[in-house]
DNA sequence: GGCATGACATTGC
DNA sequence: AGCAATGCCATGC
């Protein structure tokens, strides 16, 4: 694991790193063409059962920060559900956009789901 | 502190 | 493959 990975774990278990804040830094670490899970973030930052907690703070994304077409924004749309469906949140059509992006980045994905490994 | 809420995960059918 | 029932746990009121 990247060092900084390993800090921004230490520090939230530390209490000293606000749950938003924790998956707000792991999340502006994945590599475009990569994906990761709601529950291997909150793994990612020391609270392997709060995957729940993963989502809720990425609906707190400011619109600016949410923006694939901002400066910075946070890669939101690399996180995705372990079966490898795609969240709606009351929007149908954001797992539309959010298969899009991905596919722009190059993950294999079938027609609905991303393919695990 | 108690209780409801939710971009989830797992299991069992 | 799809669906329902549970478990989970940080937040906000």
């Amino acid at each position: 694991m990247e060092p900084e990975l390993a800090r921004i774990a230490a520090d939230r278990m530390e209490g000293r790193l606000p749950l938003r804040a924790a998956v707000m830094a792991v999340v502006a670490r994945i590599p475009a063409g990569k994906v990761l899970g709601y529950g291997h973030v909150a793994a990612l930052i020391g609270s392997p059962r709060a995957a729940r907690q993963v989502g809720y703070a990425l609906a707190a994304l400011r619109p600016e920060q949410a923006d694939p077409e901002g400066p910075g924004p946070i890669p939101w749309w690399r996180v995705i559900r372990s079966d490898g469906s795609l969240a709606h949140a009351g929007d149908p059509g954001r797992p539309l956009m959010q298969r899009a992006l991905l596919q722009d980045e190059g993950v294999p994905m079938a027609t609905h789901h991303w393919r695990p490994d």
